[in-house]
DNA sequence: AAAAAATGTACTAAAAAGGTATACTTTGAA
DNA sequence: TTCAAAGTATACCTTTTTAGTACATTTTTT
């Protein structure tokens, strides 16, 4: 019931590039630095992040990292999934084959877990990185 | 995010006990064979759930298991937690240990999951087995 | 006393998480 | 016009967790 380290990390690197401001552009290392990420990881992170279009990324010398999107914009749920996958309470919920009971439609506790996940989905989709931000201050 | 096989399977435990009545004696192998889950496993989280005093359990010949509450004062998340341990969003906020960033009561982002957190387990909490058997009918 | 049940501990295999390595491409500046 | 500092892509490796099994023991009913 835990989300990952890795999106974890994705959820800090993202903060931090919001406290930045949208335009501002960070390079990888930095980032891991400051976060205290382990840098080759800092980067697969990275690039999932901008695979998802959260984050734009710039090669070469003097390349890096910035948002792509306002703070405002980008929730907690865009994070978490971008890094680990669509939010999942329940396996046989996602993956009907795993299911060895084949009733998931008729299941009372899969229905119930299902709610569960709609839930926990609306709250996470209910923060924004602007909301964390303002909290700080 | 998500919970484990084992404690799915706990919770189908349950519900059949629960469909079954509370002093109904039922013996671990009708269990496994209804619900379709492996035997030896079956035995296993029958005892987390003995333990946690959700069942009872009767040794030797005509021995079994059956509800040791009633199922209106069960709640998935006890069925949950007795299975996979406390119910938590981020491994940072329960063993702060592990929180690289050691800012866990600072930083913002671990905030907002633990709030996220709350309502999860409000959630979880706010669903019974009695609830779950009359959506049945 | 024998059989049918649960108990306890330890073990193992497979999958997922967490992280690293290697080879490559792009770009800015000397 | 090259070279170093960035990012990219793919594949790999190690550790932890999950899922399940094995085996020897204990309890209880008939």
């Amino acid at each position: 019931m835990r989300i990952t380290q890795e999106a974890d990390y994705a959820l800090r690197i993202i903060l931090f590039l919001s406290k930045k401001g949208t335009d501002v552009k960070v390079d990888a290392k930095t980032i891991s630095e400051s976060e205290l990420i382990p840098s080759r990881f800092t980067l697969k992170i990275l690039r999932k992040l901008t695979k998802a279009g959260l984050t734009k990324s710039y090669r070469g010398v003097k390349g890096g990292y910035s948002l792509n999107r306002r703070p405002e914009s980008i929730t907690l749920r865009e994070v978490i999934e971008a890094v680990d996958g669509p939010i999942c309470v329940n396996r046989c919920l996602y993956d009907k084959e795993y299911c060895n009971l084949n009733r998931a439609n008729k299941c009372e506790i899969h229905k119930a877990l299902d709610n569960v996940r709609e839930v926990l989905i609306k709250e996470l989709d209910g923060i924004t990185f602007k909301d964390l931000i303002e909290k700080n201050n």
